[in-house]
DNA sequence: AACCTTCCCTGATGGC
DNA sequence: TGCCATCAGGGAAGGT
């Protein structure tokens, strides 16, 4: 599930293997993930050169001359770059193993291509949650898209006072509003787990019965995760892949999303599943009671790590 | 306005 | 072996 750890990943991946391409052909095929008519995105982007890469929450805006080109990758996408040597090449085809760029479409595949340097980038996106929008470069043309997103977890405008002024007169569960995009923005169901479990807070508390010391907690919380997984290359259970095709390794890493069942590797309990927001959510009974802390707490610990 | 629920979509998985 | 129900979840849309 591309969160913001995945999306900067393969942000950061584009970035060393697109960045000053030009678009030499490109290929679509009709898909419910284009939000903008798909031959006429192709006719748009081909001849344009890449000029940045940037992300915003879970959103990739790969800037072109005239456009902006954004990726939501949803659930299962993957925007992945194979050089020109990639491939099986026959006699007949080209380095990068395709005759026409038309070949690399498939059926979970509608957007593939070459830039001018051989190299081939596709989109594939098995469930169809994924949106792809082209929009032209104009003052304030993201506005719309971006508008209602919330603070940016990762950047150098992250700030306690706005964070706190977000969360003010807030009744929602702590895990619906680190859902919710407008909120903080790339937050996605792990790394939500993940950031409560961090700031010892149980996912059913409301966002009012915080103490100024649990918001604090949480508030810093949300970026060490984050942090933590782009370290490790993204969190790979089942679809995630970075642009290199590769998966990440921060699975290996998380402390208690898909751990039900499970000890807490911070006190032994047993790691709980519930459902909040039509999501599964996973926490440590103990490490995140769900009554207010106690002023001096008693953790016990039964096991290392 | 704030908050919650439903729905989209497909492959993997488990029960029988 | 095959068939069917269930599950996973980001975010738009609809409901309260």
């Amino acid at each position: 599930m591309p969160e913001l750890p995945e999306v900067e990943t393969v942000r950061r991946g584009l970035e060393a293997r697109i960045r000053g391409r030009s678009i030499e052909s490109a290929a679509v095929a009709s898909n419910r993930v284009f939000r903008v008519d798909p031959q006429w995105l192709r006719s748009q982007i081909v001849g344009q050169r890449v000029v940045a890469l940037d992300r915003r929450g879970k959103y990739l805006v790969i800037e072109l001359d005239d456009w902006y080109w954004v990726v939501h990758l949803g659930m299962t996408g993957q925007l992945t770059v194979k050089g020109k040597d990639a491939s099986g090449a026959g006699s007949d085809r080209r380095p990068d193993g395709f005759t026409d760029i038309a070949d690399a479409l498939d059926r979970h595949t509608p957007l593939a291509l070459r830039f001018s340097t051989g190299e081939v980038m596709t989109f594939r996106d098995v469930r169809k949650f994924g949106r792809v929008f082209l929009i032209a470069k104009v003052q304030g043309a993201l506005t719309d898209l971006f508008g209602s997103l919330g603070l940016e977890p990762l950047g150098s405008s992250y700030c306690l006072e706005d964070f706190l002024k977000k969360l003010k007169g807030r009744k929602t569960r702590l895990k619906s509003m680190l859902l919710n995009q407008g909120f903080v923005a790339g937050v996605g169901n792990i790394y939500a787990d993940e950031a409560l479990f961090e700031a010892a807070l149980h996912p059913a508390r409301t966002v009012r019965s915080l103490s100024r010391a649990e918001k604090e907690a949480l508030f810093r919380a949300i970026p060490e995760v984050l942090e933590k997984g782009l370290l490790y290359g993204g969190t790979t259970l089942r679809d995630y892949v970075g642009s290199d095709g590769e998966p990440g390794q921060n699975q290996n890493g998380l402390r208690v999303y898909g751990r039900d069942e499970r000890a807490c590797y911070r006190c032994g309990t047993v790691i709980q599943k519930m459902v909040i927001s039509q999501r599964g959510t996973h926490y440590c009974p103990t490490c995140q009671p769900r009554s207010r802390k106690k002023e001096k707490p008693n953790v016990v610990r039964t096991s290392a790590v």
